[in-house]
RNA sequence: GGGCAGGUAGCGAAGCGGUCAAACGCAUCAGACUGUAAAUCUGACGGCUCAUGCCUUCGGAGGUUCGAAUCCUUCCCUGCCCA
């Protein structure tokens, strides 16, 4: 039924970070295979943030893996700390939630989380369930478990603490509240991102200190976004969504610069080690990294769309960026002839291609804007009398405009 | 409760009565180069304007002044020290 312990690991260590501890992992997968029982592995969602991206799919697809040898995934969406709102990782307070509105996003983090999971093996809790419960005695008597010099020794808090900055005291609940929701189901595997460390040892504390045995702590690095430096993350904009468009998948991959291209592989696609191997092999060879970052995107589209999707996605953008012609699926937008505005600057800010007429101004004088291929030269050059033409601002924004009377 | 230091554009950070739409760095956008990049170089980077210029910004509200991001009052927020 269960895959022998060797195959179990060999699958489970590749691409992680740590697993803490590693002998603890080896006992509970014989014990599951002695006893032909499913392991309980945990992952936290936050709802507040519902659009995935590859970064989530990092850990997710870690998850899909042990769905995969037979054990039981178990997403908990924390919609009990969403509602409160938590302002960790200093900057902003995260807006909190109401109950429907965390619902409404466990609904889409799910649906999203199961382009990467499998649908069989996975169940699903929200956290308010039991946290929710909690009175306030409760929450004292959990907090007493836990100490403020245990506390600071989180990477973050230190170095909040000493650069002076605001740690509110709710901050230090979080962690053991996501190590209740441990204690609640069971987990014998807790799955996060490296950045999560600190918390799933302390479900481990925690779950020794409520009776249970503690679950192994399994860590994966964190994916770099598609600027090459930063965590892959929405705020900052160097993201690849898994619910994004063929075409976006597979331009944003490529992108990315080529150091990522082995990472990438790695944490994101089933290749095999094997391959890996070859990959890092041929690289270093001096393969051109573009044809192996082409071979990535079309891996990702075809992951997320299909093998036809990656082939089309890779046809346009050839077709944008080598021929430099339009893309095949323009949008559109059609005027009426009062509508048109008098020169192509008031064009770009009534189609919103430019945010503001500032905006637009700069970009014709910069000699970002070109109509059916013809650049813009002035900011009082005239919209051109034609019945359509294709409108291309900067790099790659295209808008078909054609001009008629409304029906 | 008391003392001190702070709150400036997306972020960081100068400025401390006029020459401030506000230096500089990062991020961003456009152009050149290229492999689609990355790195590099050039330019832009509150809004309106062809432009001279005008309008709205320096935590909030008042005030002093011909003139305030800069001074005063007060309120809010943050950090540190003392209690």
């Amino acid at each position: 039924m269960f895959p022998t312990l060797n195959v179990q690991m060999d699958v489970i260590k590749r691409g992680v970070s740590e697993i803490i501890p590693e002998e603890d992992l080896a006992r509970k997968i014989e014990r599951s295979i002695a006893s032909k029982t499913p392991l309980n592995i945990k992952l936290g969602c936050d709802p507040s943030r519902p659009d995935l991206h590859l970064g989530h799919s990092v850990v997710l697809r870690k998850l899909r893996q042990f769905q995969e040898l037979g054990h039981q995934a178990i997403l908990i969406i924390g919609d009990f700390t969403a509602m409160i709102g938590d302002p960790s990782g200093k900057s902003k307070t995260r807006p909190s939630l109401t109950l429907e509105e965390t619902r409404q996003n466990g609904q889409t983090y799910f649906e999203q989380a199961t382009k990467v999971l499998s649908a069989k093996n996975i169940s699903m809790f929200y956290n308010s369930e039991w946290l929710g419960k909690m009175a306030f005695a409760d929450v004292i008597r959990l907090a007493s478990k836990y100490t403020v010099a245990r506390m600071l020794e989180r990477d973050d808090f230190t170095i909040r603490y000493k650069a002076g900055e605001p740690i509110s005291i709710h901050e230090f609940l979080y962690p053991l509240a996501q190590a209740m929701d441990s204690v609640a189901i069971k987990a014998d595997v807790e799955l996060g991102g490296t950045d999560q460390k600190f918390n799933l040892l302390v479900g481990r504390d925690l779950q020794r200190e409520y009776g249970l045995e503690p679950q192994v702590a399994l860590t994966m690095p964190i994916l770099t976004g598609t600027d090459g430096v930063e965590k892959m993350s929405k705020s900052l904009d160097n993201y690849v969504g898994v619910s994004d468009t063929p075409k976006d998948i597979y331009g944003k991959t490529l992108r990315v610069p080529d150091t990522q291209i082995v990472p990438w592989f790695e944490l994101l696609t089933d290749v095999t080690n094997a391959e890996l191997v070859a990959i890092r092999k041929s690289l270093a060879a001096g393969t051109n990294p573009r044809d192996v970052k082409r071979r990535l995107a079309r891996t990702l589209v075809a992951l997320y769309h299909s093998d036809d999707d990656a082939r089309a996605a890779e046809e346009e953008f050839d077709r944008i960026f080598i021929q430099k012609s339009v893309p095949d699926d323009l949008d559109e937008t059609t005027l009426a002839p009062d509508e048109v505005p008098p020169t192509t600057h008031a064009l770009l800010s009534q189609l919103k291609l430019a945010a503001s007429n500032s905006e637009a101004r700069r970009l014709i004088e910069q000699g970002g804007v070109t109509i059916d291929g013809e650049k813009v030269g002035g900011i009082h050059d005239p919209v051109p009398s034609k019945a359509e033409f294709v409108l291309k601002v900067g790099k790659r924004r295209f808008m078909k405009v054609i001009i008629s009377p409304r029906p």
